[in-house]
DNA sequence: CGTATTTGACCCGCGC
DNA sequence: GCGCGGGTCAAATACG
């Protein structure tokens, strides 16, 4: 009864992806507050147990019932901060865009490393097909032709150094890196929007559970694939891991999971300091303490830790992404991402991605993935970087 | 009977 | 070259 509750709960802040009674049409049928208010008033006989029975109902379901139309209003508030993140997002990727272009300009008298010719190449070709990075379409970028072929002047074409297009090697990064996903679930699979064909499933070595492997069934030519394993320290903990960008539409649940991976795995490449050791450097990003990276293994791999129970410890230097939206009871429930739950994961994923944005340390973070990337002698301000970022933070947030 | 899952075989990269 | 481990294939099997 207890858990079904919480089930009841959980779904409403993560939102139905089922067909059914939803809590909108709750709250606005017939069985209302007002019509359960007035059978529990004191006018009911005391010996009528059938009464009484009715009444402690009744009084469960008024209880429930508000606390449903709560959780409707804090749903409706997450919803709003998602929104405001896609927008920060396009904002602050145009931001990027036009620094690099900036950053150029500023060098272009210069010779241009082989990282900066990339660069251009990769700004040129994805104004052409309207779209950046990972596929998320620019409105526009403030950049015009005559900068970007000035730019390729400087770019000998009697480049000896075989070089992959860019949307070649845009495609086969993004196709190698990947995004990992632990949560704690009871169920064989998490809930992702996504169909699934499984394709085969070994034993790996130091983990006595076995890995599945499954393909996605949506497109029929669609290149992603997951991996699925339970964790060999804990058996609850449903290691999931995603590998490439889904080639067709994808319905609503899962639109919000493949642009936080796509994301992910755009930040794996883009962002962190590599090490001479080949290792990432981690240290800049936010949220360090739910979000891994590792070059170690064959392919870069970045870890999202849906595991870990937040605790407000910022004062100590770490710090929850969850907890400034999401309430610990919700956090902490069990079996929360199983297939048995109404809530849609990309819910979640998405919630955890606004607040990773809406971190007063995100800011920084980026200023830092930002200047790694320009690269440390360069002869923009970060400070100015710095503060044009955090203004702008300020204001999306406020 | 069509579709999904299971599972052993096979391929390939990597380290020794 | 060989063995090992990860990943994929495809025939067999299960299921609705």
């Amino acid at each position: 009864m207890a858990w079904a509750t919480a089930e009841a709960l959980t779904s409403n802040i993560f939102g139905s992806t089922t067909p059914g009674r939803d809590e909108a049409s709750l709250l606005s049928s017939p069985l209302t507050c007002l019509d359960l208010l007035t059978k529990i008033s004191p006018s009911n006989k005391p010996d009528d147990v059938e009464s009484d029975a009715t009444i402690k109902n009744n009084n469960k379901y008024v209880a429930l019932t508000a606390e449903l139309h709560q959780m409707n209003i804090e749903n409706q508030h997450l919803r709003d901060l998602v929104e405001k993140l896609r927008i920060n997002y396009k904002d602050l990727e145009k931001r990027v865009v036009w620094l690099k272009q900036k950053h150029y300009k500023h060098e272009k008298n210069d010779e241009p490393s082989e990282e900066r010719k990339n660069m251009v190449e990769l700004i040129e070709c994805d104004r052409k097909t309207g779209k950046i990075g990972n596929g998320v379409i620019l409105d526009r970028i403030d950049m015009d032709d005559n900068e970007i072929s000035q730019a390729k002047t400087t770019t000998p074409s009697s480049n000896k150094v075989p070089r992959l297009n860019s949307d070649q090697a845009s495609e086969s990064m993004m196709k190698k890196a990947r995004v990992s996903v632990r949560a704690k679930s009871e169920a064989s699979m998490i809930s992702d929007g996504c169909q699934w064909r499984k394709y085969g499933q070994k034993m790996a070595k130091g983990n006595p559970h076995p890995r599945a492997y499954y393909r996605c069934t949506m497109g029929t030519t669609c290149p992603v694939r997951k991996q699925v394993q339970r964790c060999a320290d804990d058996s609850s903990v449903l290691v999931t891991t995603y590998e490439g960008q889904h080639d067709h539409p994808l319905p609503p649940a899962a639109k919000t999971m493949a642009s936080t991976t796509t994301s992910a795995a755009s930040m794996l490449l883009s962002g962190p300091m590599i090490s001479a050791d080949g290792l990432i450097e981690s240290s800049s990003l936010p949220c360090s303490h739910n979000i891994t990276l590792s070059a170690s293994a064959p392919f870069p791999t970045i870890t999202l830790d849906l595991t870990k129970t937040p605790t407000n410890n910022s004062s100590h230097g770490q710090f929850n992404i969850f907890q400034p939206i999401l309430p610990h009871k919700f956090m902490s429930a069990p079996n929360i991402f199983g297939m048995d739950q109404k809530g849609s994961f990309a819910d979640t994923v998405s919630a955890a991605a606004t607040a990773l944005t809406s971190d007063p340390k995100f800011p920084t973070a980026l200023v830092a993935a930002i200047t790694s990337i320009i690269g440390s002698n360069s002869n923009i301000n970060k400070n100015d970087i710095a503060n044009d970022i955090k203004r702008d933070h300020q204001c999306n947030n406020s």
